[in-house]
DNA sequence: GTGACTGCAAAGCTTTTGCATTAGA
DNA sequence: TCTAATGCAAAAGCTTTGCAGTCAC
Protein backbone atom coordinates (compact mmCIF):
# COMPACT_ATOMS: atom_id res chain seq x y z
CA UNK A 1 0.00 0.00 0.00
CA UNK A 2 1.62 3.71 -0.85
CA UNK A 3 1.95 5.82 2.00
CA UNK A 4 0.43 8.88 1.51
CA UNK A 5 2.83 11.40 1.37
CA UNK A 6 1.46 15.43 2.25
CA UNK A 7 2.32 17.60 -1.07
CA UNK A 8 5.03 19.54 1.33
CA UNK A 9 7.02 16.72 2.05
CA UNK A 10 6.73 15.99 -1.66
CA UNK A 11 8.13 19.32 -3.35
CA UNK A 12 10.70 19.65 -0.17
CA UNK A 13 12.07 16.00 -1.58
CA UNK A 14 12.08 17.44 -5.09
CA UNK A 15 14.09 20.59 -4.13
CA UNK A 16 16.61 18.97 -2.59
CA UNK A 17 16.70 16.21 -4.90
CA UNK A 18 17.74 18.98 -7.40
CA UNK A 19 20.11 20.66 -5.59
CA UNK A 20 21.91 17.16 -4.60
CA UNK A 21 21.32 15.90 -8.63
CA UNK A 22 23.29 18.77 -9.81
CA UNK A 23 26.54 18.70 -7.33
CA UNK A 24 25.01 21.98 -5.16
CA UNK A 25 25.97 22.05 -1.64
CA UNK A 26 22.98 21.50 0.89
CA UNK A 27 24.36 24.68 2.66
CA UNK A 28 21.74 25.98 6.18
CA UNK A 29 20.82 28.65 4.30
CA UNK A 30 19.51 26.63 1.78
CA UNK A 31 17.72 23.78 3.44
CA UNK A 32 16.46 26.60 5.88
CA UNK A 33 14.88 28.14 2.29
CA UNK A 34 13.71 24.82 0.41
CA UNK A 35 11.84 24.28 3.80
CA UNK A 36 10.00 27.74 3.78
CA UNK A 37 9.40 27.02 0.20
CA UNK A 38 8.17 23.45 0.78
CA UNK A 39 5.62 24.98 3.82
CA UNK A 40 4.70 28.12 1.71
CA UNK A 41 1.25 28.05 0.55
CA UNK A 42 1.09 31.73 0.19
CA UNK A 43 3.03 32.56 -3.17
CA UNK A 44 6.08 34.63 -0.42
CA UNK A 45 8.34 37.77 -1.99
CA UNK A 46 11.69 37.31 -1.88
CA UNK A 47 12.19 39.07 1.02
CA UNK A 48 9.32 37.54 2.93
CA UNK A 49 11.23 34.10 2.74
CA UNK A 50 14.34 35.90 3.85
CA UNK A 51 12.63 37.09 7.00
CA UNK A 52 11.23 33.56 7.41
CA UNK A 53 14.71 31.78 6.68
CA UNK A 54 16.02 34.25 9.60
CA UNK A 55 14.27 33.15 12.14
CA UNK A 56 16.22 29.61 11.47
CA UNK A 57 19.46 31.22 10.09
CA UNK A 58 19.78 34.57 11.64
CA UNK A 59 22.91 35.53 9.80
CA UNK A 60 21.40 34.73 6.40
CA UNK A 61 21.28 37.49 3.82
CA UNK A 62 19.22 38.81 1.54
CA UNK A 63 21.36 37.89 -1.58
CA UNK A 64 21.59 34.44 -0.26
CA UNK A 65 17.94 33.94 -0.89
CA UNK A 66 18.23 36.04 -4.45
CA UNK A 67 20.50 33.48 -5.18
CA UNK A 68 19.34 30.66 -3.95
CA UNK A 69 15.59 31.52 -5.94
CA UNK A 70 17.49 31.91 -9.01
CA UNK A 71 19.36 28.55 -8.82
CA UNK A 72 15.89 26.68 -8.40
CA UNK A 73 14.51 28.70 -10.99
CA UNK A 74 16.59 27.80 -13.40
CA UNK A 75 16.42 24.52 -12.74
CA UNK A 76 12.52 24.50 -13.06
CA UNK A 77 11.83 23.60 -9.46
CA UNK A 78 10.29 26.63 -8.34
CA UNK A 79 8.11 29.52 -10.79
CA UNK A 80 8.62 33.09 -10.30
CA UNK A 81 5.41 35.43 -10.78
CA UNK A 82 5.74 39.10 -11.40
CA UNK A 83 2.80 41.20 -9.99
CA UNK A 84 1.48 44.64 -9.62
CA UNK A 85 2.47 44.91 -6.23
CA UNK A 86 6.73 45.59 -7.75
CA UNK A 87 7.80 42.36 -5.79
CA UNK A 88 8.32 39.22 -7.13
CA UNK A 89 6.85 35.88 -5.60
CA UNK A 90 7.85 32.26 -5.58
CA UNK A 91 5.90 29.31 -5.72
CA UNK A 92 7.27 25.97 -4.95
CA UNK A 93 3.98 24.13 -7.08
CA UNK A 94 5.31 24.00 -10.37
CA UNK A 95 2.21 22.17 -11.77
CA UNK A 96 0.17 23.86 -14.04
CA UNK A 97 -2.56 25.86 -12.41
CA UNK A 98 -4.75 29.04 -12.21
CA UNK A 99 -3.60 31.66 -9.70
CA UNK A 100 -6.36 33.57 -8.11
CA UNK A 101 -5.20 37.22 -6.86
CA UNK A 102 -7.34 39.22 -5.01
CA UNK A 103 -6.72 42.88 -5.17
CA UNK A 104 -8.49 43.55 -2.01
CA UNK A 105 -6.12 41.61 0.37
CA UNK A 106 -3.86 40.73 -1.67
CA UNK A 107 -3.71 36.85 -0.91
CA UNK A 108 -3.29 34.53 -4.13
CA UNK A 109 -5.16 30.74 -3.85
CA UNK A 110 -4.13 28.37 -6.46
CA UNK A 111 -7.14 27.00 -8.64
CA UNK A 112 -6.55 23.33 -8.48
CA UNK A 113 -9.32 22.50 -11.05
CA UNK A 114 -8.33 21.48 -13.97
CA UNK A 115 -7.74 23.99 -16.97
CA UNK A 116 -8.43 23.63 -20.32
CA UNK A 117 -4.97 23.99 -22.49
CA UNK A 118 -4.99 25.71 -25.87
CA UNK A 119 -1.20 23.86 -26.43
CA UNK A 120 -2.61 22.24 -29.64
CA UNK A 121 -4.27 24.51 -30.83
CA UNK A 122 -1.88 27.28 -30.32
CA UNK A 123 1.34 25.41 -31.64
CA UNK A 124 -1.05 24.85 -35.20
CA UNK A 125 -2.08 28.16 -35.75
CA UNK A 126 0.80 30.27 -34.89
CA UNK A 127 4.23 27.75 -34.95
CA UNK A 128 4.74 29.19 -31.41
CA UNK A 129 6.17 26.26 -28.58
CA UNK A 130 4.87 26.33 -24.99
CA UNK A 131 7.42 25.79 -22.77
CA UNK A 132 5.73 27.02 -19.31
CA UNK A 133 2.20 28.62 -18.89
CA UNK A 134 0.88 31.64 -16.85
CA UNK A 135 -2.86 31.54 -16.01
CA UNK A 136 -4.07 34.29 -13.47
CA UNK A 137 -6.92 35.95 -12.71
CA UNK A 138 -7.23 39.58 -10.63
CA UNK A 139 -10.20 40.23 -8.78
CA UNK A 140 -11.80 39.53 -5.23
CA UNK A 141 -12.03 37.09 -3.08
CA UNK A 142 -15.49 36.03 -1.16
CA UNK A 143 -14.04 37.78 2.28
CA UNK A 144 -13.09 41.08 0.22
CA UNK A 145 -15.91 41.09 -2.39
CA UNK A 146 -18.98 41.98 0.06
CA UNK A 147 -16.29 45.76 0.59
CA UNK A 148 -16.74 45.90 -2.95
CA UNK A 149 -19.91 44.99 -4.35
CA UNK A 150 -20.41 42.33 -6.88
CA UNK A 151 -18.42 43.96 -9.98
CA UNK B 1 -23.17 51.07 -44.22
CA UNK B 2 -20.84 51.10 -41.63
CA UNK B 3 -17.49 52.39 -41.98
CA UNK B 4 -14.78 50.44 -41.01
CA UNK B 5 -12.40 51.31 -38.24
CA UNK B 6 -9.00 50.00 -38.27
CA UNK B 7 -8.39 49.07 -34.62
CA UNK B 8 -5.94 51.70 -33.63
CA UNK B 9 -7.80 54.55 -34.48
CA UNK B 10 -10.56 52.77 -32.34
CA UNK B 11 -8.51 52.62 -29.33
CA UNK B 12 -6.59 56.10 -29.97
CA UNK B 13 -10.64 57.57 -29.64
CA UNK B 14 -11.12 55.10 -26.68
CA UNK B 15 -8.00 56.59 -24.64
CA UNK B 16 -8.87 60.05 -25.79
CA UNK B 17 -11.97 59.40 -24.38
CA UNK B 18 -11.38 58.22 -21.32
CA UNK B 19 -8.99 61.31 -20.58
CA UNK B 20 -12.12 63.26 -21.64
CA UNK B 21 -14.59 61.95 -19.48
CA UNK B 22 -12.26 62.90 -16.25
CA UNK B 23 -11.52 66.28 -17.31
CA UNK B 24 -7.94 65.26 -17.88
CA UNK B 25 -5.98 67.52 -19.95
CA UNK B 26 -5.04 66.73 -23.49
CA UNK B 27 -1.71 67.81 -23.17
CA UNK B 28 0.76 67.60 -25.91
CA UNK B 29 2.41 65.16 -24.31
CA UNK B 30 -0.34 62.87 -23.30
CA UNK B 31 -1.58 63.18 -27.03
CA UNK B 32 1.80 61.77 -28.18
CA UNK B 33 1.46 58.58 -25.80
CA UNK B 34 -1.91 57.61 -26.95
CA UNK B 35 -0.39 58.11 -30.37
CA UNK B 36 2.75 55.70 -29.25
CA UNK B 37 -0.13 53.28 -27.33
CA UNK B 38 -2.68 53.17 -29.75
CA UNK B 39 -0.02 52.15 -33.01
CA UNK B 40 2.01 50.06 -30.98
CA UNK B 41 1.31 46.08 -31.32
CA UNK B 42 4.73 45.18 -29.95
CA UNK B 43 4.00 45.89 -26.00
CA UNK B 44 6.39 48.58 -25.60
CA UNK B 45 8.20 49.14 -21.91
CA UNK B 46 7.61 52.84 -20.27
CA UNK B 47 11.38 53.33 -21.59
CA UNK B 48 10.72 52.72 -25.78
CA UNK B 49 7.17 54.72 -25.39
CA UNK B 50 9.57 57.60 -23.86
CA UNK B 51 11.98 57.37 -26.71
CA UNK B 52 9.49 57.68 -29.54
CA UNK B 53 6.66 60.30 -28.14
CA UNK B 54 10.29 62.23 -27.95
CA UNK B 55 10.81 62.35 -31.15
CA UNK B 56 7.47 63.83 -31.21
CA UNK B 57 7.79 66.22 -27.94
CA UNK B 58 11.94 66.42 -27.49
CA UNK B 59 11.43 67.85 -23.85
CA UNK B 60 9.20 65.07 -22.69
CA UNK B 61 10.52 63.38 -19.48
CA UNK B 62 10.42 59.59 -18.08
CA UNK B 63 8.46 60.60 -15.46
CA UNK B 64 5.59 62.25 -17.15
CA UNK B 65 4.87 58.97 -19.39
CA UNK B 66 4.89 56.87 -16.30
CA UNK B 67 3.08 59.22 -14.46
CA UNK B 68 0.40 59.37 -17.93
CA UNK B 69 0.45 55.44 -18.30
CA UNK B 70 -0.43 55.03 -14.38
CA UNK B 71 -3.33 57.52 -14.80
CA UNK B 72 -4.34 55.58 -18.17
CA UNK B 73 -4.26 52.60 -16.45
CA UNK B 74 -5.84 53.19 -13.42
CA UNK B 75 -9.02 54.30 -15.71
CA UNK B 76 -8.42 50.48 -17.64
CA UNK B 77 -7.98 52.11 -20.44
CA UNK B 78 -4.56 50.44 -20.97
CA UNK B 79 -3.14 47.30 -19.25
CA UNK B 80 0.09 46.94 -17.58
CA UNK B 81 2.32 43.32 -17.44
CA UNK B 82 5.24 42.53 -15.71
CA UNK B 83 7.62 40.51 -17.11
CA UNK B 84 10.76 38.12 -16.83
CA UNK B 85 13.19 40.75 -18.26
CA UNK B 86 12.44 43.80 -15.26
CA UNK B 87 11.19 46.14 -17.55
CA UNK B 88 7.12 46.25 -17.80
CA UNK B 89 4.88 46.43 -20.61
CA UNK B 90 2.05 48.16 -21.78
CA UNK B 91 -0.64 47.68 -24.17
CA UNK B 92 -3.76 49.51 -25.02
CA UNK B 93 -5.73 46.41 -26.48
CA UNK B 94 -7.36 45.40 -23.25
CA UNK B 95 -9.58 42.96 -25.19
CA UNK B 96 -9.12 39.26 -23.28
CA UNK B 97 -6.57 37.14 -25.18
CA UNK B 98 -3.77 34.93 -24.91
CA UNK B 99 0.38 36.53 -25.17
CA UNK B 100 2.57 34.25 -26.52
CA UNK B 101 5.77 35.39 -25.10
CA UNK B 102 9.08 34.48 -27.00
CA UNK B 103 12.10 33.47 -24.51
CA UNK B 104 14.08 33.75 -27.99
CA UNK B 105 13.79 36.85 -29.43
CA UNK B 106 11.29 38.63 -26.86
CA UNK B 107 8.42 39.65 -28.96
CA UNK B 108 5.26 39.38 -27.29
CA UNK B 109 2.49 37.82 -29.93
CA UNK B 110 -1.09 38.58 -29.39
CA UNK B 111 -3.37 35.20 -29.78
CA UNK B 112 -6.12 36.59 -31.06
CA UNK B 113 -8.75 33.01 -30.70
CA UNK B 114 -11.32 32.26 -28.17
CA UNK B 115 -10.22 31.63 -25.31
CA UNK B 116 -12.22 29.19 -22.86
CA UNK B 117 -13.46 31.43 -19.91
CA UNK B 118 -13.20 29.93 -16.12
CA UNK B 119 -15.57 33.04 -15.02
CA UNK B 120 -18.75 31.01 -13.95
CA UNK B 121 -16.89 27.70 -13.00
CA UNK B 122 -14.27 29.83 -10.52
CA UNK B 123 -16.85 31.86 -8.82
CA UNK B 124 -19.24 29.02 -8.37
CA UNK B 125 -16.56 26.98 -6.60
CA UNK B 126 -14.48 29.27 -4.89
CA UNK B 127 -16.56 33.01 -4.57
CA UNK B 128 -14.10 34.54 -6.41
CA UNK B 129 -15.26 36.96 -8.92
CA UNK B 130 -12.98 38.21 -11.40
CA UNK B 131 -12.30 41.48 -12.95
CA UNK B 132 -9.23 40.96 -15.47
CA UNK B 133 -6.94 37.49 -16.18
CA UNK B 134 -4.25 37.27 -17.30
CA UNK B 135 -3.31 34.25 -20.03
CA UNK B 136 0.44 33.86 -21.13
CA UNK B 137 2.28 31.17 -22.95
CA UNK B 138 6.01 31.24 -22.29
CA UNK B 139 7.69 29.27 -25.26
CA UNK B 140 9.53 29.63 -28.56
CA UNK B 141 7.86 31.62 -32.14
CA UNK B 142 8.01 29.80 -35.10
CA UNK B 143 11.75 31.66 -36.06
CA UNK B 144 13.58 31.02 -33.29
CA UNK B 145 12.03 27.06 -32.73
CA UNK B 146 14.76 25.72 -35.02
CA UNK B 147 17.74 27.20 -32.85
CA UNK B 148 16.12 25.61 -29.90
CA UNK B 149 14.96 22.29 -31.09
CA UNK B 150 11.01 21.29 -30.59
CA UNK B 151 11.34 21.20 -26.68
C1' DG C 1 -6.57 83.10 -13.96
C1' DT C 2 -6.07 78.73 -11.72
C1' DG C 3 -5.27 74.21 -10.77
C1' DA C 4 -3.52 70.35 -13.04
C1' DC C 5 0.52 68.91 -15.59
C1' DT C 6 5.35 68.86 -16.67
C1' DG C 7 10.31 68.24 -16.16
C1' DC C 8 14.12 67.84 -13.36
C1' DA C 9 16.66 65.75 -9.85
C1' DA C 10 16.70 62.94 -6.18
C1' DA C 11 14.93 59.15 -3.61
C1' DG C 12 12.91 54.51 -3.13
C1' DC C 13 12.64 49.60 -4.01
C1' DT C 14 13.80 45.33 -5.67
C1' DT C 15 17.37 42.66 -7.53
C1' DT C 16 22.20 41.85 -8.93
C1' DT C 17 27.20 42.02 -8.50
C1' DG C 18 32.11 42.11 -6.70
C1' DC C 19 34.90 40.32 -3.49
C1' DA C 20 36.93 38.63 0.73
C1' DT C 21 35.68 35.03 3.98
C1' DT C 22 33.62 30.64 5.24
C1' DA C 23 32.16 25.99 5.09
C1' DG C 24 30.24 21.74 2.71
C1' DA C 25 31.75 17.47 0.31
C1' DT D 1 41.71 20.56 0.85
C1' DC D 2 39.40 23.14 -2.55
C1' DT D 3 35.89 25.13 -4.75
C1' DA D 4 31.34 26.67 -4.32
C1' DA D 5 28.49 29.37 -1.32
C1' DT D 6 27.92 33.13 1.84
C1' DG D 7 27.46 37.90 3.54
C1' DC D 8 28.39 42.50 3.16
C1' DA D 9 28.22 46.70 0.82
C1' DA D 10 27.68 48.93 -3.16
C1' DA D 11 25.70 49.28 -7.77
C1' DA D 12 22.15 48.79 -11.13
C1' DG D 13 17.58 49.43 -13.08
C1' DC D 14 12.96 50.60 -12.97
C1' DT D 15 9.55 53.52 -10.95
C1' DT D 16 7.90 57.16 -7.91
C1' DT D 17 8.05 61.61 -5.58
C1' DG D 18 8.78 66.62 -4.32
C1' DC D 19 8.70 70.87 -6.09
C1' DA D 20 9.00 75.02 -8.86
C1' DG D 21 7.66 76.56 -13.24
C1' DT D 22 4.26 76.04 -17.13
C1' DC D 23 0.22 75.41 -19.76
C1' DA D 24 -4.56 73.65 -20.99
C1' DC D 25 -9.08 74.91 -20.10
Amino acid sequence: MKKIIPISEDIKRTLIDTLKKKNLKLTRQRLAIVEVLSNDRSHSSARTIFEKVRQEVPSVSLSTVYFTLNLLKSEGAIKELEFYDRENRYESDVREHLDLICLGCGRIVNYDEPIPMLKEQVIQKTGFVMNRMRYEYYGYCKKCRPNKGLF
